[in-house]
DNA sequence: TGTGATGATCGTACACTGTACGATATTCGT
DNA sequence: ACGAATATCGTACAGTGTACGATCATCACA
């Protein structure tokens, strides 16, 4: 199963840190992150548990390059055009990348030190924002707040129960609904059946937010 | 130690529901969410691990539980004033109980199923939204922006490996800024040297996006 | 007052976890 | 060719969640 899921896995190949830390990646992406054991692991590389811990120093530091690999998929935000498109662009690849990991955002929180990857972001994107004309002092204001906006709006759909707009059409019928008492949520009750009836996609969210953030940072940069 | 540390607790008294959710959350506030085992747990509260199943039917239905405390001390929005104090107000007891209880923003992720404090807090914010005028579609646009951001912000808190402005100081002299080749990270080395020495406080970014939000929000809802 | 039922408590056991330790095997530099 | 470094892995230990069954206290009703 996800034991050799990726293309040109090779049981038989020397173990390396690459190795290791890709295999791990396939591991709790395929079955989650509470199904990756070193036992399971060695198993999945053809190796005996112990034998990671030559290319790993901790079970923590395995998960510490992990969530690195996941960071190094982000698209680093292009230099030398409109900022609000460039930073839009690899928020999209962020919430993408997330979307395909999500194992990783409850992960990120307990890890404080930040990888190499994590730290060229970082640069990329004060890059881009300085450049832009925003002062440092805005620059920081503009990445916590777009980096807040976009690992929170991760966080929220990644514990969601459905997948798309139809799934939720189902599931607020057959499942929400009924449990909500019309008269103790009576504005929940609203939304959920305006929504269930017009054509809304919970998908359509991110983009929402994302374009007012940027929208009203580029007004107070405009204002100085 | 933690084994007793509410005020008011009785190793003696009879178990209750109550009385293992509250001394799971002192334990996991007082020890970190690792610690909280259900020996542990048990040994805590004068009990052996196996009597707690009959108060709780797993340990993830503990946890759920854990996290329906969590939200049940943040505070709802006062009806009936302005309805951006009013949310204003939400989000700030949100990120103050999330920085209480670090562990239970990893923890939302993977509980699906919204507990009865959750489902509340939801009630009374779209209420809050509803009457100040916006539509239904409006209300469940604020409401992802909202809450995304506050989530997103308490977990990028949450792992920040300082308390206060003076810690941010010290570490960005001794630890962030050696690690940052001026060359490959011109632009972070320019943000650290300068807030450095300016007074910034981590604390601040916050409200400012908050505010931010909240005055597009209301840019909105004017222009229908 | 006895008696059966119900619910709470908990000891034991099982399969699993991360990893320390030490024994082996393999590879490399000289 | 030979010592040293490197990689592999078997075993063991303390800890995990929880299934199972035994014990005990409490209470309703005869």
């Amino acid at each position: 199963m996800a034991e050799d899921s990726r293309p040109g896995a090779d049981a038989s190949a020397p173990l390396s840190r690459e190795r290791v830390l890709d295999q791990a990646l396939a591991l709790a992406d395929a079955e989650g992150i509470d199904a990756l054991s070193m036992r399971r692991l060695g198993r999945a590389l053809g190796a005996g548990a112990m034998s990671l811990y030559h290319h790993v120093r901790d079970k923590d530091a395995l998960l510490d390059g992990m969530v690195d690999l996941v960071f190094a998929e982000i698209h680093l935000p292009e230099s030398g055009g409109d900022w609000q498109a460039a930073l839009r662009a690899r928020a999209v690849s962020t919430r993408d990348v997330l979307a395909r990991h999500p194992w990783a955002i409850a992960l990120m929180e307990t890890r404080t030190a930040p990888g190499p990857a994590n730290l060229r972001h970082r640069e990329a994107v004060t890059a881009t924002l300085r450049k832009a004309g925003f002062s440092v002092r805005m620059a920081t204001h503009a990445n916590w707040l777009i980096d807040s906006y976009v690992y929170g709006y991760a966080l929220q759909r990644a514990n969601l129960p459905f997948a798309d707009a139809e799934e939720l059409t189902d599931m607020t019928r057959d499942v929400f609904l009924p449990q909500l008492p019309p008269d103790e949520f009576p504005y929940l009750n609203e939304s959920a059946t305006e929504l269930m009836q017009s054509d809304y996609d919970p998908a359509d969210e991110f983009a929402y937010g994302l374009d007012l953030i940027l929208d009203a940072l580029e007004r107070d940069r405009r204002a100085g």
